[in-house]
DNA sequence: ATAATATGCAACCTAATGGTTGCATTAAAT
DNA sequence: ATTTAATGCAACCATTAGGTTGCATATTAT
């Protein structure tokens, strides 16, 4: 079944900003994430919560702070339902063109 | 750059089927991709009109009908931009992998 | 023991979203 | 010429979302 929702959690600047630099480092906490994003500290742990519900980032504590982990296992699952939207798209193309030249 | 748009163009059940039925019609209009939704037709309308807007369709006057085909173009750039997550989420994997190996 | 750090949680506000109803318009059929 | 079909557009409404401030709590450092 197909998840609205894991493209919604990317869907707002701010949280596609936490997932871009979560990708690009070696390790995160909510703190981290949360500074440098022009909005409070309170505002960035609710964004970062909404990529928790959508499973695109995983938390761990350890001692008082909180590790923020990307989860590629959804990302390749919304990567794969675009890929198939496209691929059934240029099949549909394809049988289109295929019909008009047979009946050329 | 990055747009966050098209995730949230996508991120809304309603939005997510209208384009899973864009892709597997061979041609649809305004009106058919408003029935069968839940929805009233003007609602489905200003859904659509949000997919026009992140680019993800396009619309083409024809007579009283308006046609509504997909933007690969734009899908391809979303997907691409996921690979591209999970390929630096894996390098940075590696990279980490490496220390750990070189340092033992 | 005290202070500083890293966090969480709740209440609150405003703007955006998802939806509705009602009416206008234009193209196609009869 | 009328009617029917396919739309568009605007006003309105309830709910959700994005953000804030304020306060509580639990580790870690001094």
């Amino acid at each position: 079944m197909i998840e609205a929702a894991i493209y919604k959690a990317l869907g707002d600047p701010i949280r596609l900003e936490i997932v871009k630099r979560l990708s690009a480092t070696t390790s995160s906490t909510v703190g981290d994430l949360s500074s440098n994003l022009g909005i409070t500290r309170q505002g960035a742990r609710k964004q970062i919560q909404v990529l928790v519900n959508a499973n695109v980032v995983q938390l761990s504590q350890s001692g008082r702070q909180t590790h923020v982990t990307l989860d590629t296992k959804t990302l390749q699952v919304a990567r794969s339902f675009i890929s198939q939207l496209e691929r059934q798209w240029d099949d549909r193309l394809e049988a289109l063109k295929g019909f008009v030249e047979g009946s050329d």
